[in-house]
DNA sequence: AAGCAGAAGTTAGTGTCGCTAACACATACG
DNA sequence: CGTATGTGTTAGCGACACTAACTTCTGCTT
């Protein structure tokens, strides 16, 4: 579970000798950061604790990186391209955007990346906003988004509804990303604690698609 | 904007001499944590900072709390008194919960409240999710919950919806606090900036009381 | 192939923070 | 009036993010 996507190295194995250079310590930064985000949270997260795992000094990163910030913020550009990926997956696996079935699908498959993933969708909304100024993260972002919408759009004209498009689909990303936010931060769970929120969205998503 | 509420203090004034003892020290942090955190947000907290305003030593809190986080405790428990006060009058100033009008001014209160509270409103919800597990802030976040629970249901009743009530207001407070996150979080600006928030909410609250 | 510029490491050190231990004062009560 | 308790203090610890100045390796130019 959780793990770090991106850069598939492979390469780089200078036959393993206590080398003064690193290689590639940006990308190993970045990948043992969401790791132990993923894991564990960005509360508990150190850049002295990455830099220890990657057997640099404390110093290091700066040769790469401005500073913490810009770690995270690669970070969050990861997440986002791990959950546009998921959801796209999950609407395809489906049968397409076209059926009903298949706008349900993207919608849970956002609610269990919150799930699963909890620190890291902490980290993409809310917890750290200045994040999000970084064109990079405002890229994937922008992606990861603008795909649920094409989508919902798809099913908007291929099913003839009225409303526009893009408004249906804000709607339904709004709902969404309500009940994932909720769900993880366990306020459902003392106020209603029956509540199945996967459910929940299957019943409600045919009620924003519809007029 | 963003004055603390809580304890009316008042008393305590002797004749301000310099005097050893604070005088009400628990009260004068949480007060001033509130404050500082709404406005600079809890990232630009630190308690130190919070003891040289209060013209005290940074040992001193550890006589009144536990740690850091028990202050932070008390300013969410706070911040959800001030948002349930503020949804409950956004209601009855609306004509009550009879109305549609009342729930549309509840959901446009929780909103404005995340609008203009930003840094609060993120302190409750997700920046933080510890806090959430004290007696306090539980208490005080399903009070705030209920509150809005409870108002869906007497509209529910007054004007003989058909489905559960309880199952309808959570859906509304879903969709509102979805819009509310997003919306603080830049996420409409980037990929839907002609988007109008509140009225989203008057167009879609029909839809989910409805049916 | 030599040499040099600069990229990418290092060590050492700064200031801030949360928190603790040990001590001091002020007040409230016997 | 004396003392126990609550509420302050100072001093200090370890961790952190970050910087400055120095060193080592690498790869480009000639």
């Amino acid at each position: 579970m959780s793990q770090a996507p991106g850069k598939r190295d492979g390469g780089s194995d200078k036959r393993e000798k206590a080398r003064y250079h690193h290689g590639d310590l940006r990308e190993a930064l970045v990948a043992s950061s969401y790791v132990q985000i993923a894991q564990n949270g960005v509360a508990n997260f150190s850049l002295a604790d990455a830099c220890r795992r990657a057997g640099v000094s404390t110093a290091a990163p700066y040769k790469h990186f401005r500073d913490r910030d810009e770690i995270l913020e690669c970070v969050v550009a990861r997440a986002f391209d791990e959950l546009a990926e998921r959801s796209m997956a999950a609407v395809a696996a489906a049968g397409g955007a076209e059926k009903i079935e298949g706008i349900i699908a993207m919608g849970e498959a956002y609610v269990t990346f919150a799930v699963e993933e909890e620190h890291l969708f902490r980290l993409m909304f809310g917890q750290h906003p200045r994040l999000k100024e970084t064109p990079q993260v405002v890229e994937d972002g922008t992606k990861c988004f603008s795909g649920v919408i094409e989508q919902v759009a798809r099913y908007s004209k291929a099913n003839g509804l009225a409303g526009d498009p893009k408004a249906i689909a804000v709607r339904l990303w709004t709902f969404v990303h309500g009940a994932a936010s909720l769900l993880i931060d366990e306020d459902y769970a003392t106020v209603a604690p029956e509540l199945d929120v996967l459910a929940m969205i299957r019943d409600t998503t045919p009620l924003m698609l519809a007029r």
